[in-house]
Order: C-alpha cells, then sequence, then structure tokens
DNA sequence: TGTGGTTTCC
C-alpha cells in the first residue's frame, strides 16, 4: 500500500497491528508503530485500542501500559485490551484491580472484561476474586455468554473446586471448550474417570473432539494406567491426522511410559522430527518411573548435545531419577547446574533433593536443605524426609517432619500410621499409641489396601478383606483377556 | 473499511 502510494489512515492501522500482533518477531510491530508516531494517529481510540493489545500478545505489557495510559479517552475496549496486557503477562493482581478502576472511571464490565480476569483469578488460584467476579457476572447477565462460563469452569477447575465448575457446566451452554476445560480439568487424579465419561459424552451430544480433548483424554488414561482406553483415544486421533500434532505426541509417550510400555512409549518419541523439552521430559520421566534410571540420566545428557535448553520439569525428572539409582554427587551437581542456569527450585525439587539426600543417609544434610529453603516447606518436602527417616531409623527428625504433615494434611492416614510404626518398632509403645489416638481423635480413616482391573470401560476394584472375590477376579481375568486380544488387532504397530 | 474474549503436552 505504501510502495503504492496509498496513504494508510487510522481505519487501516486496527487490521496492520492485529496482523503485526500474530507476526513472529518484532519487526512488524516495531514498523508499524514507528508509522503510526511518525503520522500522529496515536490519538484515535480504535488505533491506540490496538496498540495496546498488540504489546499485550507480544508479552511487553510495560509497552502496552505506556500507551494505554498517555491515552486521552478510554472506552470500555481499551479497559479489556490492558485488562488482558496485565492477566496474559504476570500481573494478575494488576488485572482484577483494573476491573474496579475502570468502575471508578465510570466504565461498565463487560463480558469480555470478566473472561480476560478470571484467567488472572485462576492462574493465582483466588477463589475469593474469581466468586466475585463470578456474582458480577451474574449480576449483568455475562455468565449467560459462553466465553464467560468457560472461563468460570475453568476458574473454578484451577482453584479446585470441581463441584462449582461443574454446576457452571451444567447450567451454562455448552459448546467444545466447555467440554475440553472440564475433561483438562478433571485429567488429574482422581478425577480422571470423569474425564473420561466427559470425553464419550461430548460426541454423544454431537460436540467434535479436538486436539485438546485428545491431550486431556490420554492424560486420564495416563494416570488410570487405562492403556486399552489410551490406545483406542490413540486411533481416534489418528482418525482426524491428530497423532503427529506435538502436544499429542507428548501425551502419548506419557501414556504409554505410565501404562509400562517404555519401547512404545520410546517409538514415538523418536518419529517426533520436531521434538520440543516436554517430549524429552515426558521420555525421562518415563524411564525413571519404570526404573530405567541410566536411560533415564543418559537421556537427560544427551538432550543437552541435541541443542536443547533444560527447564524445571527436566530437573525434576533427572533429580528424581538420581535419587531412586542413589547418585548423590550427580543429583548435586544437577541442582547447582539448574540453580546457575537461573531456574528457581519449586517445591517438587526441594523433594527430590531431600529424597536424594536422605535416601542416602545424609540426614542432617537434608534436614539443612529443609531449613534453608526460601519458602515454607509443603507435604511433598516433609514427606521425603520422612520417608526417609523411616529408612534410616531416625525417630527424632520423624517426628519434627510428622508435625508439620500434620498439620498440612491432617486427613492423610499414612503420615501418622508411619510414625506409629516406627515408635512401635523401637517398644515406644505409648508413644505409638498416642499417634493412633491422635489420627482417631480426627477421624482419620485407615485406606484399605487396592488393586484394581480395567474391563471394557469400566475398572473394578478389590479391597483388601472384600472376601469371597475369587470368582470375580476369575471372571474379570477372562475379560481382560478378550479386552487385550481385541486392542492389539487394530493397532499398526507390533505389541513390545 | 476499524479495536477486546475461554481450553491443551512434561
Amino acid at each position: 500500500m505504501l510502495r503504492a502510494g496509498v496513504r494508510p489512515d487510522d481505519r487501516t492501522f486496527p487490521f496492520a497491528l492485529t496482523a503485526a500482533a500474530a507476526a513472529a518477531g518484532d519487526d512488524a510491530r516495531k514498523e508499524t508503530h514507528g508509522y503510526i508516531i511518525r503520522n500522529y494517529l496515536y490519538s484515535d481510540v480504535f488505533v491506540a485500542n490496538s496498540l495496546v493489545d498488540m504489546y499485550a500478545k507480544s508479552g511487553c505489557w510495560n509497552k502496552g501500559s505506556d500507551i494505554f495510559y498517555r491515552m486521552d479517552n478510554w472506552n470500555v475496549v481499551s479497559w479489556n485490551a490492558m485488562i488482558a496486557n496485565f492477566a496474559q503477562n504476570g500481573a494478575e493482581l494488576e488485572a482484577i484491580r483494573l476491573v474496579k478502576e475502570m468502575q471508578n472511571c465510570g466504565e461498565f464490565p463487560n463480558s469480555v472484561t470478566y473472561t480476560n480476569v478470571l484467567p488472572a483469578c485462576a492462574r493465582i488460584a483466588s477463589l475469593v476474586k474469581g466468586k466475585e467476579i463470578h456474582a458480577r457476572s451474574i449480576r449483568v447477565c455475562s455468565n449467560c455468554d459462553v466465553f464467560v462460563s468457560n472461563a468460570l469452569i475453568d476458574m473454578y477447575v484451577k482453584c479446585g473446586r470441581f463441584d462449582l465448575a461443574q454446576n457452571v457446566f451444567n447450567v451454562s451452554e455448552r459448546d467444545q471448550v466447555s467440554y475440553n476445560t472440564l475433561i483438562v480439568g478433571y485429567s488429574e487424579n482422581p478425577l480422571c474417570s470423569e474425564a473420561l465419561d466427559l470425553f464419550l459424552d461430548m460426541r454423544s451430544v454431537g460436540i467434535e473432539y479436538d486436539v485438546v480433548s485428545i491431550v486431556g483424554a490420554l492424560s486420564a488414561c495416563g494416570n488410570l494406567s487405562a492403556l486399552k482406553q489410551g490406545k483406542e483415544i490413540h486411533c481416534l486421533s489418528m482418525r482426524k491426522l491428530f497423532d503427529t500434532h506435538l502436544f499429542v505426541a507428548n501425551s502419548l509417550i506419557d501414556l504409554y511410559t505410565k501404562c509400562g510400555r517404555i519401547a512404545l512409549g520410546k517409538k514415538i518419541f523418536d518419529r517426533i522430527s520436531n521434538k520440543d523439552v516436554a517430549s524429552w521430559n515426558a521420555m525421562i520421566l518415563g524411564y525413571g518411573m519404570q526404573g530405567e534410571l541410566e536411560a533415564a540420566i543418559n537421556l537427560f545428557d544427551l538432550m543437552k548435545d541435541e541443542g536443547l535448553e533444560y527447564d524445571h520439569v527436566s530437573y525434576i525428572a533427572v533429580l528424581s531419577a538420581c535419587s531412586h539409582a542413589g547418585l548423590v554427587e550427580r543429583g548435586k551437581r544437577y541442582f547447582d547446574q539448574m540453580l546457575a542456569q537461573n531456574i528457581r527450585p519449586t517445591q517438587m525439587h526441594y523433594a527430590c533433593m531431600v529424597d536424594l539426600l536422605g535416601r542416602a543417609g545424609l540426614m542432617t544434610e537434608a534436614a539443612e536443605l529443609v531449613r534453608s529453603m526460601p519458602f515454607e516447606a509443603d507435604s511433598n518436602v516433609w514427606g521425603a524426609l520422612l520417608g526417609a527417616c523411616r529408612i534410616h531409623g531416625n525417630i527424632e527428625l520423624a517426628q519434627l517432619a510428622a508435625e508439620h504433615l500434620f498439620k498440612l494434611k491432617p486427613g492423610h492416614c499414612g503420615y501418622y500410621i508411619l510414625l506409629s510404626n516406627m515408635y512401635a518398632e523401637v517398644g515406644r509403645w505409648n508413644e505409638a499409641d498416642k499417634v493412633r489416638a491422635l489420627m482417631k481423635s480426627r477421624k482419620v480413616k485407615k485406606n484399605p489396601g487396592c488393586s484394581w482391573v480395567q474391563i471394557g470401560n469400566k475398572l473394578r476394584a478389590f479391597l483388601v478383606g472384600e472376601g469371597s472375590q475369587g470368582s470375580e477376579l476369575e471372571l474379570c481375568y477372562d475379560e481382560l483377556v478378550k479386552g487385550e486380544r481385541m486392542s492389539s488387532a487394530y493397532l499398526s504397530w507390533p505389541q513390545t
């Protein structure tokens, strides 16, 4: 247009800026912005809004912010773009605050406002703020907007309130995203079966599954060790050529390694031409999970040779492998390497390190690491320490760890039992009884041992002490064998 | 002839 000598006007730029926002690299953004500055088109609210949006999407929230605060007048779109700018770039509280501020400035939030701010509540898991937004959206009927109800479902899921997420889902208009949001939300234990039910439901009400639904369903199967259903979903994904999608392929590695089919997972890993960090992480975690620790650590080292940067998950994978293999010095080296790479350790990293040191009997060092953490240790960290105390018979430290665990996870039976058994082993019966009494007073039930098999689309569980399960077990076995024969018949690669 | 929106891998 410029080459043809046609002068763009303020109507041109919203289109150009939208395109620049989606373009790779910063060149198009800088050039377009520069032209606008040189030609005094800055004061047009449409143009300025598009600029804020462009910078929000490119991750420069201060650039978007500069433009916003220099604008002469704002409309509701300006506020919404600015809320998105904060919400998508790590300034969640600012985004939430801006909804109040826009009202102070006399602007009314609309459905887009709520759609933009709800993911901010979700990311910081602020149920209070999320509920407040929910209530406001009801007052102006925004909750009837499918974008808003989907964002609400996601917010409740991310705050751990599956009951409220399900409520919103039940009373709202539902589309593909509604199903996907709930499937992905449920695909973590212990709601994986619900996730798979929803995956079947969506198809029966005529809503097509897409890559996101497949990823959620595969992840649910992995967590359930539901190999047969996982294979079926693998087949469904092949039918739509989704299986070459990177996220799907990575989920397939996760599925097969979690189900113990390491070779199958490796086959998928090898076939991915554009492997990303998550592909490598999934494979390293898979080897580690199945006890192939040398393979896990070798793959970790190989990843670097391939020119890929480690992320925090890579380190969780390799540290847990070192811990299980008893490679203390090597684990410490990797931990230091992670710090040098400016990756801030999370609870899980500390839990791995405490486990590493503790298993090796370096109890003082493990306790010192917990003490030196820059934030309060969570139940994974204290649990790792308690586990190590159990192995090495360190009752004093076990008491300390258990004290924290009883506060952090008061309903978790395992910790009470572990400590009580430790007392009993050394004949400190009074203290063992005290722990049991504490457990009883808190109405903590001991979970019975449980084992299960999958038959068709159902899981059948067997509990310790259930009695007369002999015939039922045989029945399950027959069905299981039949099911295996069927699933191997339609797979295109050899079974491992 | 113009601006803003929800869900995904480890």
